[in-house]
DNA sequence: ACAAGCGTAACCTTATCGGTTACAGTATAG
DNA sequence: CTATACTGTAACCGATAAGGTTACGCTTGT
């Protein structure tokens, strides 16, 4: 597989630069809006909680994106970090398919 | 968002069908050559496991596909079940975005 | 000085992944 | 018919994570 050097972003980081800052609202009105705790939005902000698919529902909404945005950006982040913190997979052999 | 009337396929019918079948080896082997225990692998099959960034990775060499592949499988899957089985999500408000 | 906003720690419940072991059912080989 | 192989899955474990509430300091602005 191809190997990025350098981590995709999280997408707390998306939510916090496109979205939170362009939109003037605080982290605690958008926990409102979402109808999520404070701790939860708080968490994906600071890249240490994940996008679910319940909270990539709500960031649709919110932000009218769509889900597979959020979702993307998340499985992109964590595949690289399991590609690149993991070795035991790099040794399978490829099953060959027959014709 | 659009809506599928019909649930997306899940990771382990496509394994199945496309991968397994094809390649003629049992479940119990392919649990050998992914390095992974015979229920984890069989749950999967049977669409009752979820393909992880792990397994992802496992699959992506073991039938030289992109763990994307995988992994997008996986996604749309609980993405479309969770779209239908909450609704909370569905009633929060579009913030505006300041020029 | 006060209040608002924030990160986050502590603690809870619920849930999932992956593992091992063991069992029952099916199918195939002898 | 018997024996083996393969399978699904239940029961159990440990580790990890989501999401919640509460509470504590820190910083910023009024």
């Amino acid at each position: 597989m191809r190997t990025r050097k350098r981590p995709p972003s999280h997408p707390g980081l998306i939510l916090k630069l496109h979205y939170l800052e362009p939109s003037g609202i605080n982290v605690t009105d958008l926990a409102k809006e979402l109808r999520l705790s404070r701790k939860t939005v708080s968490k994906i902000l600071n890249e240490r909680g994940a996008v679910t698919t319940d909270v990539a529902l709500r960031l649709s909404r919110a932000f009218d994106t769509t889900p597979e945005l959020w979702l993307n950006l998340q499985t992109n982040y964590d595949l690289w970090h399991t590609a690149n913190e993991t070795t035991d997979w790099r040794t399978i052999k490829t099953i060959m398919l027959r014709a």
